[in-house]
RNA sequence: CGGGGCGUAGCGUAGCCCGGUUCAUCGCGCCUGCUUUGGGAGCAGGAGGUCGUAGGUUCGAAUCCUACCGCCCCGACCA
């Protein structure tokens, strides 16, 4: 492709909207231009390379057994309304204003309705069924580029099984395609089991790339490769050791001392001796959670061990709940029931809230002082915790879901009646699975992890050219004649290249223009090598130079391009 | 949806606090010509703006006030 004919709207500039890397770098690449806020156009060097994840991914389908559909992005309201995922769904969901339609955020129920009454023996089982299409969520706060937008590209597919083990079986065809998937794309990913969520289901697990841009916090141990989110991770914290002999409770005058902190410097105290107190409101009903010093309560955790909604409860309702306002609250005459983090488990000599302002206890035995607790893992853990499955250190960060993949069960052919006969004649819902990719997120992922200070850096299974070719001069016949030569040559050889064969464009700009584009091989065409018949190869990937003889080019370009 | 920030030419910006020869600065990009050509060229000339939109205050508004729209960031939410 010639650079002089062609769209690619480089900026030397950053916009002023992007801040992630890959934002930033594609939008600088001409690769998308936002059309709204989360809408974006690919343009033709960014469209290239979604063509490419997609011929991977696409690939790796077909290798499991998946047939590929397209289904339409526009979808009767009814379908969705017979699994009640329009409530679900919510705002997120798009309506169409003049017709009973919506924008599909996702596919289960399309995929069921085909299935059903179509798929109806245990013979026609299983099936793996996938496309790889736009969807519309009305994200309350699209971000990042192209990590979170309002249109994305999905790759999605559904496995419809007859047992709960050939569920499994089409479940680790998955887990093994997506990390083929992920592999081919050279992304360092990780793999994140996950609580399923609204989807419904047994089972699932979470492929997630490591980034700042990322919007889920994991817990993630780089020796064993335990994985989680840290909305259930976990840590081998040790319990505060129970001291032999139990003091006896005294309450101490502490004005103005709010926080854990100011507790510890005032009394001179460890933070561990601290048992801090959070109020918060289940059915109505506020109960107390006791952690240890800093320790943060795990709002989903505690859900978990409750059942149902909680919330923190306001400023204004701690004192009529227990007497004092925040910082100065505490178990010891607290009614209701008094839930505490694991580490706090029989500990004595602690020191809480008194629930009478400006007083702290000292000297409280859980054992002896608090009123029925309830001992269950409610932290939020840390970076530099150990972690659960060995000895070595846990790290906390953020991360991006590049994918998903879930055992659903029969949610969806429940709902819907999709039903088959099993060998007994008896009717069964289908077991099914769904499968999640998001196609541009494994681009910005990608250059997220692979771009420098100059730019994207390619590597030739994603590239959108495997050769950047630079004439630096189209103004010299010579320079011309050799640059076309090599350009037709190249091509010839079914090599993509992308020949910057601009008239007026300076050296030194052509060489920013492709370290931007990151294609993974330069190839310069110069005035001054010219002369001894040679031009030069740049890697972008290492720096490296070297010339080679025009006469030896393709055959070391068929090298290159191999290793 | 809450909090914060921003909106001046294709991109990046100055001017805004202290309204008035600034109906608009500078850089990049764009057009014409000449020169130049191995790491973002030089000179000369030129095009391009309802200062986000609509009201208001004022003799006078890019500048002050109000509302709305749009975008970014943090949070909430997130299949």
């Amino acid at each position: 492709m010639r650079l002089s004919k062609s769209f690619v709207p480089t900026l030397k500039e950053v916009p002023n909207d992007a801040v992630v890397a890959s934002h930033v770098y594609m939008l600088r690449a001409g690769m998308i231009r936002m059309l709204s806020a989360g809408i974006y156009s690919f343009l033709p060097l960014g469209y290239k390379v979604i063509k490419k994840i997609s011929q991977i991914i696409r690939e790796e389908m077909d290798a499991i057994g998946g047939q590929e559909f397209h289904l339409p992005g526009l979808n009767p309201r009814e379908i969705w309304e017979e699994t009640n995922r329009v409530d679900a769904f919510g705002d997120t969901m798009f309506h169409i204003k003049n017709r009973e339609y919506i924008l599909a955020p996702t596919h289960e129920e399309i995929m069921t309705f085909h299935a059903r009454n179509v798929l109806k023996s245990y013979k026609d089982l299983p099936q793996i069924w996938y496309q790889i299409q736009t969807k519309f969520r009305n994200e309350a706060r699209p971000r990042s580029g192209v990590i979170r937008g309002r249109q994305f590209l999905m790759k999605d597919s559904y496995s419809f099984d007859a047992t709960a083990e050939e569920l499994d079986k089409s479940y680790s065809l998955h887990d093994k395609a997506y990390r083929n998937i992920f592999d081919r794309c050279d992304l360092k990913y990780f793999v994140v089991g996950a609580s399923s969520g609204a989807m419904g289901g047994t089972g699932s697990e979470e492929f997630m790339v490591k980034s700042d841009a990322g919007e889920d916090t994991v817990a993630y141990c780089e020796h064993c490769t335990y994985a989680a989110n840290v909305e259930v991770a976990q840590s081998k914290i040790l319990p505060n050791k129970r001291s032999e002999f139990s003091s006896e409770l005294k309450e101490i005058s502490t004005p103005n001392v709010k926080s854990i902190d100011e507790l510890c410097a005032f009394l001179k105290i460890d933070e561990s001796q601290c048992a801090k107190s959070r109020v918060y409101i289940h059915d109505d009903i506020p109960l107390l959670v006791l952690m240890c010093g800093n320790d943060e309560v795990n709002e989903t955790k505690l859900e978990k061990v409750l059942g149902g909604k909680i919330r923190p409860a306001h400023l204004e309702e701690l004192k009529e709940i227990t007497g004092a306002d925040a910082g100065s609250i505490g178990p010891l005459g607290f009614k209701g029931r008094i839930i505490v983090d694991n580490r706090l488990k029989d500990a004595n000599n602690l020191y809480s809230g008194a629930n009478k302002n400006d007083y702290h206890i000292g000297g409280i035995d859980m054992n002896r002082d608090a009123n029925k607790p309830e001992y269950f893992d409610l932290r939020i853990v840390k970076s530099g915790e150990e972690c659960p499955n060995c000895n070595n250190k846990l790290e906390v960060f953020s991360a991006i879901e590049l994918g998903h993949i879930f055992k659903l069960g029969t949610k969806y052919s429940s709902a819907m009646g999709a039903n088959f006969l099993d060998e007994s004649g008896k009717e069964n819902p289908i077991i099914m699975g769904s499968y999640g990719i998001g196609v541009e997120r494994v681009m910005a992922c990608y250059i997220e992890q692979h771009h420098d200070e100059n730019g994207i850096v390619w590597d030739s299974v994603l590239a959108p050219f495997q050769i950047q070719l630079i004439s630096l001069n189209m103004k010299k016949p010579e320079v011309v004649e050799a640059s076309e030569n090599i350009y037709n040559e190249l091509t010839a050889n079914g090599i993509d290249v992308l020949f910057d064969d601009r008239i007026d464009a300076q050296a030194g700009f052509k060489f920013k223009d492709a370290d931007l584009l990151g294609m993974p091989f330069q190839v310069i065409v110069g005035e001054k090598k010219l002369k001894d018949n040679k031009v030069e190869i740049k890697i972008r990937k290492s720096g490296e130079r070297f010339d080679l003889d025009i006469n030896e080019l393709m055959s070391n370009i068929k090298k290159l391009l191999k290793s």
